[in-house]
DNA sequence: GAGTGGTCTAGACCACTGT
DNA sequence: CAGTGGTCTAGACCACTCC
Protein backbone atom coordinates (compact mmCIF):
# COMPACT_ATOMS: atom_id res chain seq x y z
CA UNK A 1 0.00 0.00 0.00
CA UNK A 2 1.39 3.64 -1.02
CA UNK A 3 1.35 6.21 1.41
CA UNK A 4 -0.72 8.98 1.18
CA UNK A 5 1.26 11.37 -0.40
CA UNK A 6 2.59 8.97 -2.68
CA UNK A 7 -0.73 8.61 -4.24
CA UNK A 8 -1.21 11.99 -4.15
CA UNK A 9 1.67 12.51 -6.58
CA UNK A 10 0.51 9.74 -8.67
CA UNK A 11 -2.39 11.22 -9.29
CA UNK A 12 -1.25 14.59 -9.61
CA UNK A 13 2.16 13.60 -12.11
CA UNK A 14 -0.93 11.05 -14.23
CA UNK A 15 -2.88 14.33 -14.49
CA UNK A 16 0.61 15.99 -16.25
CA UNK A 17 1.80 13.94 -18.16
CA UNK A 18 -1.85 13.24 -19.75
CA UNK A 19 -1.76 17.06 -20.12
CA UNK A 20 -4.68 17.47 -17.78
CA UNK A 21 -2.85 19.76 -16.62
CA UNK A 22 -0.78 21.72 -18.97
CA UNK A 23 2.82 23.24 -18.78
CA UNK A 24 2.66 26.66 -17.32
CA UNK A 25 -1.11 25.82 -15.35
CA UNK A 26 -1.59 26.37 -12.27
CA UNK A 27 -2.81 24.16 -9.98
CA UNK A 28 -5.25 24.35 -7.17
CA UNK A 29 -4.12 25.75 -3.95
CA UNK A 30 -2.84 23.61 -1.54
CA UNK A 31 -5.22 24.13 0.80
CA UNK A 32 -8.08 22.85 -2.06
CA UNK A 33 -6.21 19.96 -2.69
CA UNK A 34 -5.95 18.83 1.03
CA UNK A 35 -9.74 19.78 1.39
CA UNK A 36 -9.85 17.25 -2.62
CA UNK A 37 -8.04 14.66 -1.27
CA UNK A 38 -9.26 14.27 2.11
CA UNK A 39 -6.14 15.15 3.98
CA UNK A 40 -3.79 17.16 6.04
CA UNK A 41 -1.86 20.31 4.08
CA UNK A 42 1.67 18.93 5.50
CA UNK A 43 0.47 15.74 3.88
CA UNK A 44 -0.68 17.27 -0.02
CA UNK A 45 2.98 19.47 0.30
CA UNK A 46 4.92 16.92 0.64
CA UNK A 47 3.37 15.38 -2.47
CA UNK A 48 4.01 18.52 -3.95
CA UNK A 49 8.05 18.36 -2.78
CA UNK A 50 8.03 14.70 -4.52
CA UNK A 51 6.94 16.44 -7.81
CA UNK A 52 8.98 19.63 -7.42
CA UNK A 53 11.86 17.04 -7.19
CA UNK A 54 11.15 15.40 -10.03
CA UNK A 55 11.18 18.51 -11.93
CA UNK A 56 7.79 18.51 -12.96
CA UNK A 57 6.87 21.54 -10.42
CA UNK A 58 7.63 24.96 -10.02
CA UNK A 59 6.67 26.44 -6.31
CA UNK A 60 5.95 30.15 -6.64
CA UNK A 61 6.02 31.68 -3.06
CA UNK A 62 2.77 33.78 -2.78
CA UNK A 63 1.43 32.93 -6.64
CA UNK A 64 0.91 29.35 -6.57
CA UNK A 65 2.16 25.90 -7.72
CA UNK A 66 2.82 25.67 -11.45
CA UNK A 67 3.32 22.62 -14.40
CA UNK A 68 6.59 23.25 -15.29
CA UNK A 69 7.41 24.08 -19.05
CA UNK A 70 10.03 22.22 -21.24
CA UNK A 71 13.61 23.68 -20.50
CA UNK A 72 15.60 25.60 -22.97
CA UNK A 73 18.50 24.11 -23.53
CA UNK A 74 22.14 25.82 -23.46
CA UNK A 75 24.49 23.40 -25.78
CA UNK A 76 28.32 22.87 -25.31
CA UNK A 77 30.28 20.59 -27.65
CA UNK A 78 33.82 19.91 -27.65
CA UNK A 79 33.99 21.04 -31.31
CA UNK A 80 34.26 24.48 -29.71
CA UNK A 81 38.18 23.38 -29.06
CA UNK A 82 39.26 22.64 -32.93
CA UNK A 83 37.52 25.86 -33.51
CA UNK A 84 38.91 27.97 -30.81
CA UNK A 85 42.49 26.27 -31.84
CA UNK A 86 41.94 27.31 -35.99
CA UNK A 87 41.09 30.92 -34.74
CA UNK A 88 43.99 30.97 -31.89
CA UNK A 89 46.74 32.72 -34.43
CA UNK A 90 44.09 34.59 -36.24
CA UNK A 91 44.34 38.81 -36.52
CA UNK A 92 42.83 40.45 -34.32
CA UNK A 93 39.78 41.92 -36.24
CA UNK A 94 38.64 38.32 -36.58
CA UNK A 95 39.02 36.87 -33.21
CA UNK A 96 37.22 39.93 -31.72
CA UNK A 97 33.43 38.99 -33.20
CA UNK A 98 33.13 36.15 -31.31
CA UNK A 99 34.37 33.65 -28.94
CA UNK A 100 33.58 29.93 -28.38
CA UNK A 101 30.46 30.57 -26.17
CA UNK A 102 28.66 32.07 -29.01
CA UNK A 103 29.98 29.45 -31.18
CA UNK A 104 27.95 26.69 -29.15
CA UNK A 105 24.77 28.78 -28.44
CA UNK A 106 24.77 30.69 -31.64
CA UNK A 107 23.84 33.88 -29.12
CA UNK A 108 26.13 37.50 -30.54
CA UNK A 109 28.55 38.79 -27.98
CA UNK A 110 25.91 41.59 -26.87
CA UNK A 111 23.77 38.98 -25.48
CA UNK A 112 26.23 37.88 -23.06
CA UNK A 113 27.37 39.82 -19.80
CA UNK A 114 30.75 38.46 -18.98
CA UNK A 115 32.64 38.82 -15.78
CA UNK A 116 35.82 38.03 -14.99
CA UNK A 117 38.56 37.77 -11.34
CA UNK A 118 41.99 37.37 -10.93
CA UNK A 119 43.52 35.52 -8.50
CA UNK A 120 47.32 34.10 -7.57
CA UNK A 121 46.80 31.14 -5.44
CA UNK A 122 49.35 28.12 -4.75
CA UNK A 123 48.53 25.05 -6.28
CA UNK A 124 47.24 22.44 -3.85
CA UNK A 125 47.87 18.85 -3.87
CA UNK A 126 45.34 17.85 -5.83
CA UNK A 127 45.83 20.65 -8.73
CA UNK A 128 49.91 19.95 -8.42
CA UNK A 129 49.10 16.39 -9.46
CA UNK A 130 46.94 17.33 -12.29
CA UNK A 131 49.52 19.68 -13.50
CA UNK A 132 52.78 17.39 -12.53
CA UNK A 133 54.49 20.08 -10.55
CA UNK A 134 54.93 20.89 -6.92
CA UNK A 135 52.51 21.66 -4.31
CA UNK A 136 52.77 25.09 -3.42
CA UNK A 137 53.83 25.98 -6.74
CA UNK A 138 52.09 29.79 -8.01
CA UNK A 139 49.81 29.38 -10.27
CA UNK A 140 46.83 31.98 -11.73
CA UNK A 141 42.82 31.74 -10.88
CA UNK A 142 40.80 33.28 -13.04
CA UNK A 143 36.67 33.08 -12.34
CA UNK A 144 34.80 33.52 -15.01
CA UNK A 145 30.98 33.90 -14.94
CA UNK A 146 28.83 34.37 -18.07
CA UNK A 147 24.62 34.95 -18.13
CA UNK A 148 22.21 36.26 -21.32
CA UNK A 149 21.60 39.77 -20.33
CA UNK A 150 18.06 39.02 -20.02
CA UNK A 151 18.68 37.00 -16.92
CA UNK A 152 19.56 37.27 -13.67
CA UNK A 153 21.41 34.09 -13.04
CA UNK A 154 25.14 33.02 -14.71
CA UNK A 155 24.84 29.71 -16.71
CA UNK A 156 28.61 28.66 -16.31
CA UNK A 157 30.65 29.19 -13.31
CA UNK A 158 34.28 28.73 -14.66
CA UNK A 159 37.64 28.52 -12.77
CA UNK A 160 40.98 28.47 -14.74
CA UNK A 161 43.99 27.63 -13.45
CA UNK A 162 47.07 28.42 -15.24
CA UNK A 163 50.87 27.62 -14.32
CA UNK A 164 52.52 31.14 -12.99
CA UNK A 165 55.64 30.90 -15.06
CA UNK A 166 54.25 29.96 -17.87
CA UNK A 167 52.17 33.06 -18.55
CA UNK A 168 54.57 35.31 -16.82
CA UNK A 169 56.20 36.86 -20.21
CA UNK A 170 52.58 38.00 -21.31
CA UNK A 171 51.92 40.33 -17.98
CA UNK A 172 48.20 41.37 -20.09
CA UNK A 173 47.51 37.68 -18.91
CA UNK A 174 47.44 38.61 -15.47
CA UNK A 175 45.05 41.82 -16.38
CA UNK A 176 41.46 40.83 -15.05
CA UNK A 177 40.57 44.29 -17.27
CA UNK A 178 41.66 42.63 -20.42
CA UNK A 179 38.97 39.77 -20.10
CA UNK A 180 37.37 39.12 -22.47
CA UNK A 181 40.63 37.91 -24.45
CA UNK A 182 39.76 37.97 -27.81
CA UNK A 183 39.93 34.43 -28.93
CA UNK A 184 40.03 32.90 -25.48
CA UNK A 185 42.54 30.83 -23.80
CA UNK A 186 44.01 29.20 -26.71
CA UNK A 187 44.95 32.41 -28.24
CA UNK A 188 46.16 33.58 -24.98
CA UNK A 189 48.66 30.45 -24.68
CA UNK A 190 49.92 30.65 -27.93
CA UNK A 191 51.01 34.56 -27.34
CA UNK A 192 53.60 32.49 -24.80
CA UNK A 193 54.13 29.83 -27.21
CA UNK A 194 52.10 27.19 -26.25
CA UNK A 195 50.18 25.13 -28.60
CA UNK A 196 47.44 22.71 -27.88
CA UNK A 197 47.78 18.67 -28.56
CA UNK A 198 44.15 17.44 -26.62
CA UNK A 199 41.69 18.23 -24.24
CA UNK A 200 40.24 15.96 -21.96
CA UNK A 201 36.75 16.26 -20.12
CA UNK A 202 35.77 14.78 -16.93
CA UNK A 203 31.81 15.19 -16.26
CA UNK A 204 29.87 14.23 -13.36
CA UNK A 205 26.31 15.26 -12.07
CA UNK A 206 26.37 16.13 -8.44
CA UNK A 207 24.25 18.37 -6.00
CA UNK A 208 24.96 22.06 -6.09
CA UNK A 209 26.90 23.02 -2.31
CA UNK A 210 24.33 25.81 -0.71
CA UNK A 211 26.58 28.24 -2.42
CA UNK A 212 26.28 27.24 -6.15
CA UNK A 213 22.86 27.10 -5.99
CA UNK A 214 22.54 30.39 -4.68
CA UNK A 215 24.50 31.79 -7.25
CA UNK A 216 23.46 30.01 -10.33
CA UNK A 217 19.74 30.71 -8.73
CA UNK A 218 18.93 26.56 -9.11
CA UNK A 219 15.31 25.22 -7.76
CA UNK A 220 15.94 23.11 -4.96
CA UNK A 221 16.69 19.54 -6.19
CA UNK A 222 18.08 20.72 -9.30
CA UNK A 223 22.03 19.12 -10.30
CA UNK A 224 25.07 20.80 -11.50
CA UNK A 225 27.29 19.09 -14.65
CA UNK A 226 30.70 19.73 -13.16
CA UNK A 227 32.90 19.58 -16.28
CA UNK A 228 37.00 19.23 -15.24
CA UNK A 229 38.80 20.24 -18.63
CA UNK A 230 42.56 19.92 -18.64
CA UNK A 231 44.16 21.04 -21.81
CA UNK A 232 47.46 19.29 -22.66
CA UNK A 233 50.34 20.83 -25.28
CA UNK A 234 51.19 18.88 -27.96
CA UNK A 235 53.82 17.59 -25.83
CA UNK A 236 51.26 16.20 -23.55
CA UNK A 237 51.68 18.73 -20.37
CA UNK A 238 48.50 19.64 -18.77
CA UNK A 239 48.96 23.54 -19.69
CA UNK A 240 45.38 24.67 -18.36
CA UNK A 241 42.99 23.05 -16.05
CA UNK A 242 39.20 24.89 -15.82
CA UNK A 243 36.54 23.79 -13.02
CA UNK A 244 33.22 24.44 -15.51
CA UNK A 245 30.02 24.26 -13.68
CA UNK A 246 26.95 24.31 -15.45
CA UNK A 247 23.14 24.09 -14.19
CA UNK A 248 22.10 20.54 -15.12
CA UNK A 249 18.82 21.74 -15.80
CA UNK A 250 19.31 23.45 -18.91
CA UNK A 251 22.47 22.40 -20.31
CA UNK A 252 23.54 19.88 -22.74
CA UNK A 253 26.71 19.14 -23.97
CA UNK A 254 27.57 17.38 -27.05
CA UNK A 255 30.36 15.59 -27.41
CA UNK A 256 31.98 14.10 -31.16
CA UNK A 257 34.77 11.33 -31.70
CA UNK A 258 35.70 10.77 -34.59
CA UNK A 259 37.53 7.28 -35.68
CA UNK A 260 39.99 6.06 -37.89
CA UNK A 261 38.95 4.14 -41.27
CA UNK A 262 39.46 0.20 -41.26
CA UNK B 1 17.80 36.28 9.74
CA UNK B 2 18.04 32.37 8.41
CA UNK B 3 14.99 30.24 9.22
CA UNK B 4 15.01 27.62 12.14
CA UNK B 5 16.28 24.09 9.68
CA UNK B 6 18.88 26.62 7.71
CA UNK B 7 20.58 26.82 10.80
CA UNK B 8 20.54 23.83 12.00
CA UNK B 9 21.89 22.08 8.42
CA UNK B 10 24.33 25.29 8.49
CA UNK B 11 25.73 24.10 11.63
CA UNK B 12 25.49 20.14 11.16
CA UNK B 13 26.94 21.31 7.76
CA UNK B 14 30.01 22.49 9.39
CA UNK B 15 30.48 19.96 11.42
CA UNK B 16 30.68 18.05 8.54
CA UNK B 17 33.01 19.77 6.68
CA UNK B 18 35.52 20.26 9.10
CA UNK B 19 35.90 16.87 9.95
CA UNK B 20 33.67 16.91 13.53
CA UNK B 21 31.38 14.41 11.80
CA UNK B 22 33.80 12.12 10.16
CA UNK B 23 32.17 10.00 6.81
CA UNK B 24 30.12 6.70 8.19
CA UNK B 25 29.17 8.48 11.29
CA UNK B 26 26.01 8.26 12.77
CA UNK B 27 24.40 11.71 14.09
CA UNK B 28 22.82 11.70 17.38
CA UNK B 29 19.01 10.63 16.60
CA UNK B 30 16.21 13.13 15.44
CA UNK B 31 14.96 13.18 18.82
CA UNK B 32 17.94 14.06 20.27
CA UNK B 33 18.92 16.83 17.82
CA UNK B 34 15.43 17.83 18.43
CA UNK B 35 16.29 18.74 21.82
CA UNK B 36 19.65 20.31 21.32
CA UNK B 37 18.61 23.03 19.08
CA UNK B 38 15.25 23.36 21.40
CA UNK B 39 13.82 22.77 17.87
CA UNK B 40 10.35 20.53 17.38
CA UNK B 41 11.21 17.07 15.20
CA UNK B 42 9.81 17.99 12.13
CA UNK B 43 12.20 21.25 12.01
CA UNK B 44 15.17 19.18 12.71
CA UNK B 45 14.07 16.78 9.84
CA UNK B 46 13.57 19.46 7.51
CA UNK B 47 17.53 20.30 8.44
CA UNK B 48 18.27 16.81 7.60
CA UNK B 49 16.56 17.03 4.63
CA UNK B 50 18.49 19.47 3.32
CA UNK B 51 22.15 17.97 4.12
CA UNK B 52 20.48 15.10 2.09
CA UNK B 53 19.58 16.57 -0.93
CA UNK B 54 23.64 18.47 -1.03
CA UNK B 55 24.61 14.44 -0.76
CA UNK B 56 25.68 14.73 2.73
CA UNK B 57 23.66 12.31 4.53
CA UNK B 58 22.37 8.98 4.12
CA UNK B 59 18.84 8.12 5.65
CA UNK B 60 18.58 4.86 7.20
CA UNK B 61 15.68 4.01 8.18
CA UNK B 62 15.59 2.33 11.70
CA UNK B 63 19.38 2.79 12.16
CA UNK B 64 19.95 6.72 12.04
CA UNK B 65 21.22 9.59 9.72
CA UNK B 66 24.99 9.10 8.69
CA UNK B 67 27.65 11.21 6.78
CA UNK B 68 28.06 9.61 3.75
CA UNK B 69 31.17 8.51 2.84
CA UNK B 70 32.85 9.86 -0.77
CA UNK B 71 31.65 7.63 -3.72
CA UNK B 72 33.30 5.32 -5.83
CA UNK B 73 32.85 6.49 -9.73
CA UNK B 74 32.33 4.22 -12.69
CA UNK B 75 34.24 5.74 -15.34
CA UNK B 76 32.90 6.00 -18.85
CA UNK B 77 35.62 7.04 -21.68
CA UNK B 78 35.34 8.51 -25.00
CA UNK B 79 38.61 6.16 -26.15
CA UNK B 80 36.16 3.24 -25.82
CA UNK B 81 34.53 3.78 -29.14
CA UNK B 82 37.75 3.97 -31.26
CA UNK B 83 39.09 0.51 -28.98
CA UNK B 84 35.59 -1.16 -29.83
CA UNK B 85 36.03 -0.13 -33.27
CA UNK B 86 40.04 -1.71 -33.66
CA UNK B 87 38.91 -4.95 -32.33
CA UNK B 88 35.39 -5.20 -34.11
CA UNK B 89 37.12 -7.09 -36.77
CA UNK B 90 39.20 -9.35 -34.64
CA UNK B 91 38.83 -13.31 -34.46
CA UNK B 92 35.74 -14.12 -31.73
CA UNK B 93 38.70 -15.73 -29.40
CA UNK B 94 40.10 -11.99 -28.72
CA UNK B 95 36.45 -10.42 -29.04
CA UNK B 96 35.26 -12.58 -26.35
CA UNK B 97 37.70 -12.00 -23.40
CA UNK B 98 36.68 -8.25 -22.94
CA UNK B 99 33.83 -5.37 -24.01
CA UNK B 100 34.28 -1.72 -23.39
CA UNK B 101 32.71 -1.97 -20.24
CA UNK B 102 35.36 -3.97 -18.66
CA UNK B 103 37.80 -1.54 -20.97
CA UNK B 104 36.89 1.96 -18.95
CA UNK B 105 36.31 -0.16 -15.52
CA UNK B 106 38.62 -2.66 -15.01
CA UNK B 107 36.83 -5.14 -14.01
CA UNK B 108 37.04 -8.63 -15.41
CA UNK B 109 33.42 -10.19 -17.31
CA UNK B 110 32.93 -12.54 -14.26
CA UNK B 111 32.30 -9.00 -11.66
CA UNK B 112 29.53 -8.22 -14.30
CA UNK B 113 25.56 -9.49 -14.61
CA UNK B 114 24.75 -8.31 -17.61
CA UNK B 115 20.66 -8.73 -18.82
CA UNK B 116 19.46 -8.16 -22.28
CA UNK B 117 16.12 -8.28 -23.99
CA UNK B 118 15.08 -7.36 -27.01
CA UNK B 119 11.77 -5.88 -28.68
CA UNK B 120 10.59 -4.99 -32.16
CA UNK B 121 9.06 -1.26 -32.38
CA UNK B 122 8.19 1.00 -34.85
CA UNK B 123 10.14 4.63 -34.71
CA UNK B 124 8.34 7.54 -33.16
CA UNK B 125 8.71 10.43 -34.56
CA UNK B 126 11.87 11.44 -32.65
CA UNK B 127 13.60 8.14 -33.37
CA UNK B 128 12.95 8.46 -37.18
CA UNK B 129 13.83 11.69 -37.36
CA UNK B 130 16.94 11.02 -35.40
CA UNK B 131 17.33 7.75 -37.89
CA UNK B 132 16.69 9.60 -40.99
CA UNK B 133 13.34 7.60 -41.48
CA UNK B 134 9.93 7.40 -42.04
CA UNK B 135 8.05 7.59 -38.85
CA UNK B 136 6.79 3.89 -38.11
CA UNK B 137 9.69 2.06 -39.53
CA UNK B 138 10.69 -1.12 -37.85
CA UNK B 139 13.24 -0.67 -35.27
CA UNK B 140 14.95 -3.05 -33.13
CA UNK B 141 15.17 -2.28 -29.33
CA UNK B 142 17.67 -3.92 -27.44
CA UNK B 143 17.43 -2.83 -23.49
CA UNK B 144 20.39 -4.09 -21.02
CA UNK B 145 21.12 -3.72 -17.37
CA UNK B 146 24.64 -4.17 -15.97
CA UNK B 147 25.31 -4.83 -12.24
CA UNK B 148 28.42 -5.39 -10.56
CA UNK B 149 27.94 -8.76 -9.04
CA UNK B 150 28.04 -7.61 -5.76
CA UNK B 151 25.87 -5.23 -5.91
CA UNK B 152 21.87 -5.03 -6.35
CA UNK B 153 21.23 -2.30 -8.55
CA UNK B 154 22.88 -1.93 -12.28
CA UNK B 155 25.21 1.28 -13.09
CA UNK B 156 23.87 1.07 -16.58
CA UNK B 157 20.60 1.20 -18.08
CA UNK B 158 20.84 1.03 -21.38
CA UNK B 159 17.77 1.36 -24.17
CA UNK B 160 19.51 0.45 -27.93
CA UNK B 161 17.48 0.95 -31.46
CA UNK B 162 18.51 -0.52 -34.75
CA UNK B 163 17.25 -0.03 -37.63
CA UNK B 164 15.57 -3.33 -38.65
CA UNK B 165 16.08 -3.72 -42.49
CA UNK B 166 19.37 -2.57 -41.77
CA UNK B 167 20.40 -5.79 -39.51
CA UNK B 168 17.98 -8.07 -40.98
CA UNK B 169 20.39 -9.74 -42.66
CA UNK B 170 22.07 -11.57 -39.68
CA UNK B 171 19.02 -13.31 -37.66
CA UNK B 172 21.63 -13.52 -34.92
CA UNK B 173 21.21 -9.84 -34.24
CA UNK B 174 17.13 -10.76 -33.41
CA UNK B 175 18.35 -13.46 -30.81
CA UNK B 176 18.66 -11.89 -27.09
CA UNK B 177 20.19 -15.34 -25.83
CA UNK B 178 23.01 -14.40 -27.84
CA UNK B 179 23.79 -11.57 -25.85
CA UNK B 180 26.71 -10.07 -24.18
CA UNK B 181 27.36 -10.39 -27.92
CA UNK B 182 31.65 -10.58 -28.26
CA UNK B 183 32.93 -7.14 -29.10
CA UNK B 184 29.74 -5.51 -28.77
CA UNK B 185 27.63 -3.16 -31.38
CA UNK B 186 30.79 -2.69 -33.88
CA UNK B 187 31.51 -6.05 -34.28
CA UNK B 188 27.12 -6.90 -34.78
CA UNK B 189 27.50 -3.68 -37.41
CA UNK B 190 30.74 -5.28 -39.47
CA UNK B 191 28.79 -8.54 -39.94
CA UNK B 192 26.17 -6.69 -41.85
CA UNK B 193 28.58 -4.72 -43.80
CA UNK B 194 28.45 -1.45 -41.62
CA UNK B 195 31.55 0.64 -40.79
CA UNK B 196 31.21 3.55 -38.20
CA UNK B 197 32.98 7.21 -39.11
CA UNK B 198 31.72 8.99 -35.84
CA UNK B 199 30.05 8.93 -32.80
CA UNK B 200 28.04 11.67 -31.08
CA UNK B 201 27.05 11.94 -27.67
CA UNK B 202 24.66 14.46 -25.98
CA UNK B 203 25.08 14.87 -22.33
CA UNK B 204 22.12 16.20 -19.73
CA UNK B 205 21.50 15.84 -16.08
CA UNK B 206 17.87 15.39 -14.87
CA UNK B 207 16.36 14.03 -12.04
CA UNK B 208 15.27 10.43 -12.64
CA UNK B 209 11.56 9.55 -12.86
CA UNK B 210 10.04 7.91 -10.64
CA UNK B 211 10.55 4.59 -11.94
CA UNK B 212 14.39 4.85 -12.79
CA UNK B 213 14.94 5.80 -9.54
CA UNK B 214 13.30 2.56 -8.52
CA UNK B 215 15.34 0.99 -10.78
CA UNK B 216 18.78 2.07 -10.00
CA UNK B 217 18.30 2.53 -6.42
CA UNK B 218 18.78 6.13 -6.55
CA UNK B 219 18.74 7.96 -3.20
CA UNK B 220 16.18 10.84 -3.38
CA UNK B 221 17.42 13.73 -4.94
CA UNK B 222 20.19 12.38 -7.05
CA UNK B 223 20.49 13.43 -10.64
CA UNK B 224 20.95 10.65 -13.35
CA UNK B 225 23.21 11.54 -16.35
CA UNK B 226 21.15 10.79 -19.43
CA UNK B 227 23.35 10.58 -22.66
CA UNK B 228 21.86 10.27 -26.00
CA UNK B 229 24.28 8.41 -28.22
CA UNK B 230 24.24 8.25 -31.99
CA UNK B 231 26.99 5.98 -34.48
CA UNK B 232 26.94 7.29 -37.78
CA UNK B 233 28.49 5.17 -40.84
CA UNK B 234 31.04 6.60 -42.52
CA UNK B 235 28.80 7.77 -44.73
CA UNK B 236 27.16 10.14 -42.31
CA UNK B 237 24.21 8.01 -41.80
CA UNK B 238 22.86 7.33 -37.94
CA UNK B 239 22.77 3.34 -37.30
CA UNK B 240 22.55 3.08 -34.47
CA UNK B 241 21.14 4.74 -31.64
CA UNK B 242 20.97 5.00 -27.34
CA UNK B 243 19.87 6.17 -24.32
CA UNK B 244 22.73 5.56 -21.80
CA UNK B 245 21.18 6.09 -18.34
CA UNK B 246 23.91 6.74 -15.71
CA UNK B 247 23.62 7.37 -11.92
CA UNK B 248 24.62 10.48 -11.16
CA UNK B 249 26.15 9.88 -8.08
CA UNK B 250 28.68 7.40 -8.88
CA UNK B 251 29.56 7.97 -12.61
CA UNK B 252 32.52 10.03 -14.29
CA UNK B 253 32.66 10.08 -17.91
CA UNK B 254 36.01 11.26 -19.60
CA UNK B 255 35.78 12.52 -23.11
CA UNK B 256 38.94 13.20 -24.60
CA UNK B 257 38.97 15.66 -27.94
CA UNK B 258 42.36 15.44 -29.97
CA UNK B 259 43.11 18.93 -32.04
CA UNK B 260 45.09 19.06 -35.37
CA UNK B 261 48.64 20.17 -35.40
CA UNK B 262 48.85 23.69 -36.80
C1' DG C 1 -6.69 43.08 2.00
C1' DA C 2 -7.42 38.48 0.16
C1' DG C 3 -5.12 34.56 -1.26
C1' DT C 4 -1.15 32.08 -1.73
C1' DG C 5 2.84 29.23 -0.18
C1' DG C 6 6.67 28.88 3.90
C1' DT C 7 7.82 27.80 8.62
C1' DC C 8 6.99 25.77 12.93
C1' DT C 9 4.77 23.25 16.80
C1' DA C 10 3.22 19.13 19.76
C1' DG C 11 1.99 14.98 19.52
C1' DA C 12 0.16 10.23 17.67
C1' DC C 13 1.04 6.07 15.46
C1' DC C 14 3.59 3.00 12.13
C1' DA C 15 7.78 0.52 10.13
C1' DC C 16 12.32 -0.87 10.30
C1' DT C 17 16.74 -2.41 12.73
C1' DG C 18 19.21 -4.38 16.09
C1' DT C 19 19.68 -7.15 20.44
C1' DC D 1 11.96 -5.36 23.04
C1' DA D 2 14.01 -0.62 22.74
C1' DG D 3 15.45 2.77 19.64
C1' DT D 4 15.38 4.61 15.38
C1' DG D 5 13.38 7.09 11.35
C1' DG D 6 8.67 7.62 8.38
C1' DT D 7 4.00 9.27 8.03
C1' DC D 8 0.26 12.05 9.32
C1' DT D 9 -2.67 15.41 11.81
C1' DA D 10 -4.69 20.15 13.22
C1' DG D 11 -3.62 24.26 13.71
C1' DA D 12 -0.83 28.85 14.35
C1' DC D 13 1.62 32.50 12.42
C1' DC D 14 4.68 34.64 8.82
C1' DA D 15 6.08 36.23 3.98
C1' DC D 16 5.08 37.04 -0.60
C1' DT D 17 2.07 38.46 -4.69
C1' DC D 18 -1.44 40.81 -6.74
C1' DC D 19 -5.35 43.68 -6.89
Amino acid sequence: MATAYERIADDLRQSIRTGQLAPGDRLPSEAKLADQYRRSLPTVREALRVLQAEGLLIKDHGRGNFVRRPRTFVQRTNTRHQWEKDRAREPLTKRASTGATEHDTGLEMPDLVFHAAYREVKATAELAKAFGVDEGTDLVERSYRTRYRVETAPFTLVTSYLVRDLVKENPDLLDETKEPWPGGTQNQLYTVGVELGRIEERVTARPPTSEEAEELELPPGTAVLALRKTSFDINGRAVEISDVLLPGDRTEMIFTTPLERW
